[in-house]
DNA sequence: TTAATTTTGGACAAAAGAGTCTGATTAACG
DNA sequence: CGTTAATCAGACTCTTTTGTCCAAAATTAA
């Protein structure tokens, strides 16, 4: 299993991040992003497909097609990316899966993770993808595998 | 998906937590454990095994039979629950999927990841399901549906 | 000893997640 | 116009996770 985000949401947080170091409106293709990413063709043709009906990317067919962030990419934060694949239930749902967890109702940890918890969403809300790519156009940051 | 960990940890979880209310050498049934807590008799059936199997509960078969902590209360930690059944890949994993991700190769969040991972860590470590009996049998503490 | 009640073990089914394949559509360029 | 290179759409397969079922073994109590 992944960390916290599905597989699918993880190749999206890096591919949105990877298009944010084009400049803007540069098309990039899904054979580029895979290759520099390695991670698998058709399936992030999909994820990016999805990303386009909800507006994050748009698309362009035929040569010299591609995707880019539809917006500037200060304004396309991680959270954003979640939102679109995962969803937010992470934000509002028990740690230990308790089904009536709540505040009046808490669970061992309930307080603790409430606050792990805010700690995640302002990592995905305070980042966004302009930072992360000035972020890494710096030498130290080259977690791709080019 | 569940938040942080699988479906079957998070009713380990509730199951060990569950036990640690009863008094020490007490033994519980299945029938009774998911019955208070809504959860799926076979599906937890195996995973007391399994954590019987790997030393965390004793059983007893027959009538009087049902499972115990195998060791004071304040002995297991909800860490050790979660190593049991999850492993804790959680600890050494990008949080962005990122396979090469490290110190000296970071992806954007890893200061930040490092840190929350950290305190989930934490959260897991300082909570012995002792102290959870202790807090839950307060009235405010009542997550169970009875 | 017999009946009842429980865990144990293994096989199986269903659902979700991940990944693949193919053909259609679109657009750039010769 | 025809070729080429890309996205788009949908069906399909594979794997993992979750959940179910049944019979065997063990233990208690009558």
């Amino acid at each position: 299993m992944s960390v916290l985000f599905s597989r699918q949401c993880e190749y999206a947080l890096q591919a949105v991040t990877y298009l944010a170091l084009k400049k803007e409106g540069e098309m990039t293709s899904i054979k580029e992003v895979t290759r520099k990413l390695g991670i698998p063709y058709h399936f992030l043709a999909k994820t990016l497909q999805s990303l386009t009906r909800k507006g994050l990317l748009v698309s362009l067919k035929g040569p010299a097609g591609g995707f880019a962030l539809s917006m500037p990419a200060k304004d396309i934060t991680l959270f954003h990316i979640v939102e679109a694949i995962d969803g937010v239930d992470f934000t509002n749902q028990c740690v230990l899966g308790f089904p009536d967890c709540s505040g009046k109702n808490p669970c061992a940890v309930h307080e603790k993770w409430a606050s792990v918890r805010d700690e995640i969403y302002a990592m995905l809300v305070n980042k966004n993808v302009s930072q992360i790519a000035r972020d890494m156009r710096k030498p130290e940051y080259r977690s791709s595998s080019e």
